[in-house]
DNA sequence: TTATTATTGATAGTATTACTATTATATTTG
DNA sequence: CAAATATAATAGTAATACTATCAATAATAA
């Protein structure tokens, strides 16, 4: 039997692209693809020519879907962060008990990701490798507020809003729980990070869970 | 009586640099005014050409000093990070007990900067902004694990042992010092940015001290 | 079926970036 | 003063980040 997300389509929001990618075949192609290429030669090498040599088509053609690389990647964090909320959504339907749902949470946020078959043209397990490296940069520019106002990182922040009543749930007078909640999800990536490139400070190690930190952390915390 | 800063140059690995910027009037000029203009246009559209009609000067004498502005950020980054850590080392010496160390330690990982005057050719305060917007970015590139072979990192790192070890003082048996150290840190510099652009994930606001977030984190974490 | 429209591909062109190289001119130092 | 050094000015290159135009093709609607 298929998973729910076979039928589910992930919305994105409008703004962040030129033409849909999901309906046609060189729209998939760009997102299936540009997920490789930039995991591949990082997304400061990466461009539309290069894509476009890649797949085979023009970069005049992939300006006909995105605007620019930067929109490109605000729309596959969009995307991540949304499959993300669904499968935290799923994990943590009908848990009653707050503690429980917290940790459920925590571990759909900071696992290690595998590909999820129902989703034939991205490959989740490369696209989080991107969002640990590439994620805050779409964050961190000058245009932040603008875009902010656009709505382009809505779901990121649901997430956060998601996490955060979670934390509410297990202890209503912790006062810091939006700080913990974005701290955790961001920290996450990090600590991936640091795993992979920067071994001395940092706990993690390809051997053990990332979750026992924050589970630790919020049991302390809020308890 | 002048801060002892005054004496201390801060010493900056030299594979950063072409020239040593500080021996020279352009030199300074270079890292005051990069820092006015990159606060001012953000890293992205900053370039040498920019700075050079700025300090009016050519742009192939910044060229003289630093390769690129990716390792003139990265020298800026590691001077912020030498700053902090003279600070730090200062404010935590001769403080024997550990949970007091540690939240020194805190405050001075977190608490707004205020330009230090000392350092006439570098405003604290703005090259904090630059780098709660744009540390990341000197550590998200594909050339990391080069960098960070050429000690590139060293200043940032060794403040983050300085945090592990003061951590593993107030409880040597918590296991995730590391992890700890590091997700302050970073998710310090984080939780300023939201503070600034995304107000709706953070507990953060400007009346209020992000060392309250921290200091309960790890009161409860730790003891 | 034909006409219309939408999609893609190919080519060319522009402004900017990120440099390198060369030469001239100042300034400092021995 | 001569020699060395630092800076400025100019030019030039390859790549980037696009935009515009036009042709070829595919889909679809009348």
């Amino acid at each position: 039997m298929p998973n729910l997300l076979s039928n589910v389509k992930i919305t994105i929001n409008e703004k962040l692209y030129v033409k849909d990618p999901e309906t046609s075949e060189l729209g998939r192609n760009i997102l299936k693809n540009s997920i490789l290429l930039i995991d591949e030669i990082g997304f400061e090498a990466f461009t539309f020519k290069k894509l476009g040599e890649k797949i085979q088509s023009n970069e005049s053609s992939i300006y006909r879907y995105f605007e620019n690389k930067h929109k490109l990647l605000v729309y596959l964090s969009s995307w991540y962060w949304s499959w993300i909320e669904y499968n935290l959504v799923f994990a943590t339907h009908n848990i009653t008990n707050p503690e429980e749902k917290l940790i459920i949470s925590l571990k759909i946020l900071t696992q290690n990701i595998v590909d999820d078959k129902n989703t034939p043209h991205i490959d989740e397990s490369i696209l989080n490798r991107i969002i640990i490296s590439d994620f805050s940069k779409t964050l961190l520019t000058k245009d932040v507020d603008e875009e902010n106002k656009e709505g382009f990182f809505l779901v990121y922040k649901r997430l956060i809003y998601r996490l955060t009543e979670t934390i509410s749930l297990v202890n209503p007078n912790y006062p810091y729980a939006k700080s913990l909640a974005s701290s955790i999800v961001q920290g996450a990536l990090h600590q991936h990070y640091l795993k992979d490139h920067f071994k001395t400070i940092t706990n993690l190690s390809e051997k053990d869970c990332l979750s026992d930190f924050y589970i630790d952390m919020i049991k302390k915390t809020l308890l």
